[in-house]
DNA sequence: CACCTGTTATAACATATATATAACAGGTGG
DNA sequence: CCACCTGTTATATATATGTTATAACAGGTG
């Protein structure tokens, strides 16, 4: 999967590999098992440091996406996981994100409108054009 | 209102601030026109430094939650605002949201009930328990 | 044994965050 | 006019975080 880092954004750059390999998956350019590039490889790649990725690796580790194999390196994994918890997790970020919807005028079926279209994306799986 | 910040959290102060005062607008606890606190007022009451309180303001600002009047200080402001581009400043951080959800597990109907949940809790107004 | 994997350690540097102290321009009210 | 408030700006300092660099280690592969 072409990894695309934005040097000029605000984001660090390990927050953007963590953001990107999740999208990937989401959106079927990365699927279960698939293996990911190593830390080396993927760092040259990009043209960053080593551990700038594997900063990245770890987190995702930390979150459940990745694993890793002594023998394969890391790897994608969607495991099966609590759904209750998952929601908790989400929630903090939605409120946020919903909060800053509504103050900019935003209505609640706007929002509603916005996660059905975008959650079609992602279930329609890879799309060619803009991201 | 009341501001609680977490200084363990790995969010930065400043951030927190501007979160809690955009929670507060979209719950209705903040009024359009509504006076805040002033920087050095509302830094004694946290007990954090002015300068922190005065770039969560100025990043408040510069996103239109917040005017300032020379007399008065820095007070809410919800401006009218472009819907379009309005969706466009939340869509980036959705896309992150729900890929995450996606991959762990959440179906397009849970998050549309979350949606659906937390944009009813802001509708209603103040809340008394939790959050 | 050479080569790959992730991981860890250490150092160095840049940037971001938060604090401290001070000053300034503009507006308010005594 | 004068004290007092407002946001704003400047400067310095300390700390935390992000990124890079170089090096080494344990474990697995061929």
């Amino acid at each position: 999967m072409l990894i695309e880092i934005d040097f000029s954004s605000d984001e660090a750059i390990y927050q953007q590999l963590c953001n990107q390999i999740i999208l990937g998956i989401a959106t079927s350019r990365l699927t279960d098992g698939e293996v990911l590039p190593s830390v080396r490889q993927m760092a040259d790649e990009i043209g960053i440091n080593m551990h700038t990725v594997n900063k990245a690796y770890t987190i995702l580790r930390q979150e459940g996406f990745v694993k890793v194999d002594r023998r394969r390196g890391a790897f994608v994994s969607v495991g099966d996981r609590n759904r209750e918890r998952a929601i908790r997790l989400v929630e903090k970020d939605m409120r946020v994100i919903l909060a800053e919807a509504r103050c900019r005028g935003l209505s609640k079926q706007d929002m509603l409108a916005l996660v059905d279209r975008i959650y079609d994306e992602y279930d329609g799986g890879i799309r060619t054009d803009d991201q």
